[in-house]
DNA sequence: AAAACAGGTCACAAGGTCAA
DNA sequence: TTGACCTTGTGACCTGTTTT
């Protein structure tokens, strides 16, 4: 089955390791978790979505692989399990907690609430004081009907921008993507980073003794796969600012397309 | 670098060549894309079936690759291997992208599960206003579920007209065909700005005048720039043993180290 | 084999309800 | 009047089957 040579594999194996372009992506596999910046609370699923990585949500199955991207089992049937809460930024209406994508916008119950009533109302509210433009802060029963409804209108919400039904992966990315630019922005890091998706210290830790999940080899090449590729998200994340900035993006998406490797 | 030979790949060179071309231009300066003849952008196969040459994307679902780079690698495809995901002209029910011919009719996938859940009821459901005359328009979603309904059984859907399994190349044709013809009629880029891909282009297309959107841009570079990451990964686990068994695993993780891309 | 679809699943949201 | 909760419909994705 295996037409390379076990020497041969080792070999380039040890030579990744201390690899200079590891250092360059500054991946670190030991748990200082002083970074808390978002590749590392987040990571690309099997099913191609964004999710968050957390113990939780991947403890349930212990015979399962730390990280979705791969099962360990024989046919990797990537079953669409979404990341468990949904994350959602908050109500662009009020800014409470979002409950979910009402009428096109992301909104909490209240302002849902609100614009329902609001919509099939002949005669409109009037602004409690007359400025027509009271602030709307979180909180209950503390907005101004009229302006919380002008503000709704304003930030899009209509009934033609109702959208129903499950949300597409790319979706469900989205909010996760705007809910770690919030947090980026706003300094505060709510999610903590505890979590396993070094691939390899999982592999260490649950070493496969029957060698019937996994030969060996095909261990190693899966431990390698999966540190090139969450350094690389990781890196993605961390320099984001830098190629936008340096204008390096779209050359080294132009090398990533011209070498034939990927 | 790679282990296989050109030759073994010329036969089918001539179509992903294009392909591959195209992948490089997304990212490249390119902001000259004028219309051009639509004669130009299909070709008749060996085959005989009509494909579309210069093809743009459809919103990739998660069993297409959406930056073909992979294409590059994988075996020599069969000569018969349709080009691309079935080019579908909209759902002839509600105008939203057709997922495929259900139940005799190219539909979405929400006007088939409608079709689907109306047919095997027993009580039918009554018009929301009662004139019996909702308008389905694309984007928006459809509130009343008797005029999809009605709609649905205006266009031809029922039960007998269930075609399962493969496409003839006659159909899959005519399905080209008709969404040509569509193309033309409008003038034609309603497929081209269904995503963007092309981020150079895109920014060209919408300079950053203020500096405000600045952010937003930041966010779609990201995007795009994990879709392609999330594929790649994807793609390289499902495709595992693939890769295992061909011994050019380490071989391309090679070239991935040593490549200074990342 | 691979491509395609029917049918099933269940995460989501609209709209209704009712205690506060 | 509000907004947390409930019921019901929706639709994105998946699985099994059929067809080429
Ligand atoms: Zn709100
Ligand atoms: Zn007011
Ligand atoms: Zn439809
Ligand atoms: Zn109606």
């Amino acid at each position: 089955m295996l037409a390379f040579k076990e020497d041969e594999f080792r070999e380039s194996a040890v030579r990744y390791e201390g690899d200079i372009e590891r250092e360059n992506l500054r991946y670190s596999n030991n748990t200082d978790n002083s970074t808390s910046d978002l590749s590392e609370q987040y990571m690309v699923a099997a099913s191609g979505e964004i999710v968050e990585i957390s113990a939780t949500h991947y403890a349930p199955q212990s015979d399962s692989f730390p990280c979705d991207i791969i099962s360990v089992e024989k046919k990797p049937r990537p079953q669409y399990k979404p990341s468990r809460p949904l994350l959602l930024p908050p109500c662009r209406v009020c800014g409470d907690r979002a409950s979910g994508f009402h009428y096109g916008v992301n909104t909490c119950e209240a302002c849902k609430g609100s614009f329902r009533r609001n919509i099939c109302k002949t005669e409109p509210y009037v602004c409690c004081n007359g400025t027509q433009d009271c602030r709307i802060a979180p909180g209950k029963w503390t907005a101004c009907s009229h302006c919380r409804y002008k503000r709704c209108l304003e930030v899009g919400m209509s009934k033609g921008a109702i959208k129903t039904g499950r949300y597409t992966h790319e979706l469900r990315s989205k909010n996760t993507l705007e809910v770690k630019m919030l947090e980026k922005q706003n300094g505060g890091d709510t999610v903590e980073a505890d979590r396993v998706h070094d691939v390899s210290s999982f592999l260490s830790k649950h070493p496969d003794e029957d060698g019937e999940r996994l030969d060996s080899i095909q261990r190693l090449i899966l431990e390698e796969t999966c540190g090139v590729l969450v350094s690389a998200q990781k890196f993605l994340f961390e320099s984001l600012d830098e190629y936008f900035q340096e204008d390096l993006m779209l050359k080294r998406q132009n090398s990533v397309f011209e070498s034939n490797i990927i």
